[in-house]
DNA sequence: CAAAAAGATTGAGTTCGTTCATTTTTGAAG
DNA sequence: CTTCAAAAATGAACGAACTCAATCTTTTTG
């Protein structure tokens, strides 16, 4: 079943995607060349083309294992969330936007974002846009799981106040990566102002 | 006042922008290289970068002057807004929809968002990101022309709404334009779901 | 085990955005 | 009208992403 090319597929996968988020947080995405990655990886640029279609893709295979995590950690918060809108959405969001700096860079973030919007047929691209529908589809849950518990506005959708919640927490977090000076400090304040707005709307 | 060099400038600057504009529309962004746009506006390649910066912001240039129209355009909804918040809405929303291919094609729009985004410096990303701020600022005075007229609950903010009006609209507007097979029909009938939604919760 | 087929790797070559030293044009001063 | 300085245009040269024909490695077949 593991036959020694199948297994250094893998390797080379592995080492490939290790190698370029080495690089990119060291020197920067444009400041790295294929062929940089390429010889930390120990293949050949050729190589990285076989397994990524573009230098693009290959930043998204990378920012997308980062979002994988952060949907597993918002688990958490759906299941045991805080007991009150405000505060749970506040939760949620937080650990979204705590986590999003871990192992990327900023500017990691805005050619990752761009690429999804601009190539958004590639095998990666596609994959981001199925994990933001992940984020929604998680905004939502937590939505619903507070009306459950009465602490929201039972006769909302949580569909469609997800979907509002994730448009603004994604807007904020674009505006976040498009502005170098900005902290995280920043961002959490404006989350928490909007959050305190939309909490408003969903309270019974 | 206007010397030779002065007119010989903005001349230039016209000819580069008509020159990209009808290659980009008739080729793909893709497809035209700066050299052909050079050879239209009978300019060097290098001249180009005399006015652009980059082939990106060259772009931006071009859809930024497409916002400028629709921001115009939207100022008459706002002074007459039609009598309630459902029909105000979908109808300035529509407007902005109805504009956005009637000179700029799907890829043209995904490729200016992408650079907007990977190059927030450049002139004409500064000046794309002022006209995103203010079409958000002419969603909010149409809510506050609604609040005025009684056709909206006085207690929420015209700009947090405005905010979370535009951000959806173009959350599904980048939606649209990824999908290449998605037709503004489509567009129009996400738009008229959300915007009932939406109403639901502004009015009284 | 040998031979052939299938699958991967390779790196030289192509293309295109961008830069920059040089040349040309414009406007001002004498 | 001539001279000079500043501004602008030019296109050759550069660099990096990406392609592809040739080569090598793994698997399958007889």
């Amino acid at each position: 079943m593991t036959g020694l090319r199948e297994r250094q597929k893998a390797d080379r996968t592995g080492r490939i995607l290790d190698a370029a988020l080495r690089l990119f947080r060291a020197q920067g995405y444009d400041a790295v060349r294929i062929e940089d990655i390429a010889a930390a990886a120990e293949v050949s640029a050729g190589t990285c083309y076989n397994y990524f279609s573009t230098k693009g893709d290959l930043l998204l295979a990378i920012v997308s294992m980062e979002v994988e995590e952060v949907v597993g950690a918002g688990r958490a918060v759906v299941e045991a969330p805080p007991p009150d809108v405000e505060l749970a959405l506040r939760r949620l969001i937080r650990l979204y936007y705590d986590h999003s700096l871990n192992y990327l860079s900023k500017e990691m973030w805005r050619k990752a974002m761009a690429f999804s919007i601009e190539a958004p047929g590639t095998p990666f691209s596609q994959r981001y846009t199925e994990l933001d529908a992940m984020l929604v589809a998680q905004v939502s849950a937590l939505i619903a799981a507070l009306q459950k518990r009465r602490l929201a506005r039972p006769d909302l959708k949580p569909g469609v106040v997800g979907q509002i919640v994730f448009n603004t927490l994604n807007q904020m977090f674009i505006e976040f990566v498009k502005a170098e000076s900005m902290q995280l400090a920043d961002l959490h304040r404006m989350n928490d102002a909007q959050t305190a707005s939309l909490a408003a709307l969903l309270r019974g």
